[in-house]
DNA sequence: TATATTTACTGATCTAGATCATGATAATAG
DNA sequence: CTATTATCATGATCTAGATCAGTAAATATA
């Protein structure tokens, strides 16, 4: 009964006939290095709106891959409160704090019904040294979210609201757009309040700031639907070129 | 006349009797693990003060070690504004963000008289696949490098300005321990405008602390020297469990 | 279907820290 | 040794965004 269920929710699905192979952790790969990275998946897990994939504190001995849905990653602090480090559409690798194969040091869920592919570390670097290229990729992961981290440390130290949440809006929207979604219209998945913490604001400031990008008519957003109605501008609060009245 | 000036700033020196050997990239290795890996690293450079061991926007090949003085690394963003990303003591790698071969996203530089060691990362990668203990060593620098940055993300989102510095001055006080120098007593190598680029804050926001700081008799502070007079009132300060006057 | 809970929006007020300004000290150059 | 420049300290003022408060809409639960 338990094995069952636990057999219902891996799924049979293969980096070969995955859709985000040129954006994911394969990229680049021929199609036999294809079938060994398939071998070393441990399996693909479905994962429910709010369900962990990772815990702080947790040695998991695993990378993740989102495959579909999307995920947050935060910290929690000695007292308590979390900090918001980043959210994860599909193609994109989380975990890389736990590569050296000791303890998270952060915790990963998902932000709604999501897909998540595992990749146990050991497996995969006993693979590395067969496959120079998958050596490669990784370390081109490891750069992407070093480099990621610094952007952001900029954007959180260095500039104000409207520049932050108009970053943040930019970033999602090139994102969707590498995955094929629409690039002018999506769904968040995160709440007013993940978007805040994520940025370093009060929640109240995110509500207000949409409200005023849609007075701009910059955006127009319902809730969780955003429409971005004019990229250029939104490019120019981003860089603090302009500043809204 | 141009090599004799190269020679003259290229030192002789080994991991094998380099004092930093259990906190640098070294830790852990064999003797002839620490032989091989000196045949790699390229030369060991002697800077001056604001000597750029490294350039946003160019390919270097390397991964750098401190083996004397300090560093600071930064990232210029596209008006031209710079983000202090870290301060690095003797035994500190810096630039993993360029560990993937391609262009560096910060720059390094010299606070005061150091000297580098260049580590060429194609001839690590060859070599990690010799030494496993290199490998797992680069892997524990990488995941500390992002739990490092993530740190930071919390301290910047999340933090008021005298939680930041207490927390700055706390971390640099261990490191300066576990390098062997007096936790207590030590010399800022970064003017008080670094500090405040780094921690998010006006660099007169970081001279007002300092003061207060003094007044409650939690440091002494003249210019760059500080000492530490109570370090659990300063932890309480860090922790938000104490709000000073 | 009704009720409770969460999430989002908006107004009013407050304050931490930025900005502007000035002087003092130290480091550096000439 | 003196002049110049960079760094640090501190006062006065201002403001972006936090906090507090209340409402409305959506979602979850009974």
């Amino acid at each position: 009964m338990e094995e069952q269920k636990i057999n219902f929710r891996s799924l049979k699905a293969s980096c070969k006939n995955c859709s985000l192979v040129e954006l994911c952790l394969p990229r680049g790969l021929n199609n036999s290095d294809l079938n060994s990275l398939d071998d070393v998946i441990k399996q693909r897990k479905l994962l429910q709106k709010n369900e962990r994939i990772f815990n702080q504190g947790e040695k998991s001995g695993c990378i993740y891959a989102v495959r579909s849905g999307s995920v947050k990653t935060y910290t929690t602090a000695k007292n308590g409160e979390e900090q918001v480090l980043g959210f994860h559409l599909p193609g994109e690798i989380l975990g890389l704090d736990g590569l050296d194969n000791q303890i998270h040091s952060c915790s990963g869920v998902a932000l709604d019904t999501a897909t998540i592919c595992e990749l146990p570390i050991d497996e995969l670097n006993v693979l590395c040294v067969k496959i120079p290229g998958l050596q490669q990729q990784l370390l081109s992961l490891i750069s992407d979210e070093i480099t990621k981290d610094h952007t952001m440390l900029l954007l959180l130290a260095r500039r104000n609201a409207e520049q932050k949440l108009a970053t943040f809006l930019i970033n999602l929207s090139g994102r969707f757009k590498a995955r094929g979604y629409s690039a002018d219209e999506f769904d968040l998945t995160m709440s007013r309040y993940d978007i805040g913490n994520y940025l370093g604001l009060a929640d109240e400031t995110i509500s207000r700031l949409i409200s005023k990008f849609k007075e701009n008519n910059i955006i127009n957003a319902d809730r969780k639907k955003i429409a971005i109605l004019d990229h250029n501008k939104l490019c120019g609060v981003a860089e603090g070129d302009i500043s809204l009245n």
